[in-house]
DNA sequence: ATAAATCTTTACGTTTACGTAAAGGTAATA
DNA sequence: TATTACCTTTACGTAAACGTAAAGATTTAT
């Protein structure tokens, strides 16, 4: 697998360097050095990847990491296990919550193009 | 139908009467006055309730206040309603890349659960 | 009638998530 | 060799969404 420079993940995934150094300062990616100049790795790559989803979902990037850091191993206590199990339950319990609210959107959205449209039918002619 | 207080709609949505304000300075609410205090309607409560549930998705302000408006009457030009059909489809667009957004992650939540489970098991008794 | 609760406006402060220079290093290309 | 294309750090700026006093009006309870 190939390794990425900072302006090739920039335009794949349509953000500023300065968004993704940005990133790393908040100490969500940690890409390796060549000289100065930082590489990226695939899992970097997934990494960005997993932030900007989250930044879609309207996630901090707090939230981000923390979500971030559970798929990652490391994890040997059953006391930690169990705080990440919990933070599981809770992340779930907002994006359902999230999802009974776009649903309710969508149902709205649909409601008012419906009126839209009849309005249009109705009134397009004048 | 009864009206409401500031800080009963405060207290019924978990918000502070700051954010309310908030609110109307920015143009999305517009409550009534007796006197000088003001007075909301059932239909402010609902603005206010959707206002945060776009807030709950990640919406901003000026988002959530175009689709509120949307959902108005008023609208009798036909570029208006062509134009709002036109907004309707982009944010059904967000919204189910949102969907997607979030179906994935529940996806690797439950793969990430599954593994502290099994962490737990093979571990707990450590 | 006086205190407590709730309301008001005004206005500066804060956090998050970057934007935007400025000033300079390195590496390939004309 | 000089320009072009990237890369770097440092650092101040900014928009959004409120927080947080401060200072005062009004309404309700004792």
């Amino acid at each position: 697998m190939a390794n990425y420079s900072i302006s090739q993940l920039s335009i794949e995934f349509g953000v500023t360097t300065r968004t993704i150094r940005h990133y790393e300062d908040m100490g969500l990616l940690s890409p390796t050095r060549r000289g100065q100049t930082r590489v990226y790795s695939p899992a970097d790559r997934i990494r960005l990847k997993l932030i900007l989803r989250g930044k879609r979902l309207g996630l901090s990037l707090d939230d981000s990491r923390e979500i971030i850091d559970m798929y990652e191993p490391g994890k040997t206590n059953v006391d930690q296990l169990k705080k990440l199990i919990d933070a599981i339950q809770n992340q779930r319990i907002k994006l359902n919550r999230q999802l009974d609210d776009i649903s309710m959107l969508l149902k709205d959205l649909n409601e008012a193009e419906t009126i839209c449209i009849e309005a249009l039918k109705s009134n397009g002619s004048r």
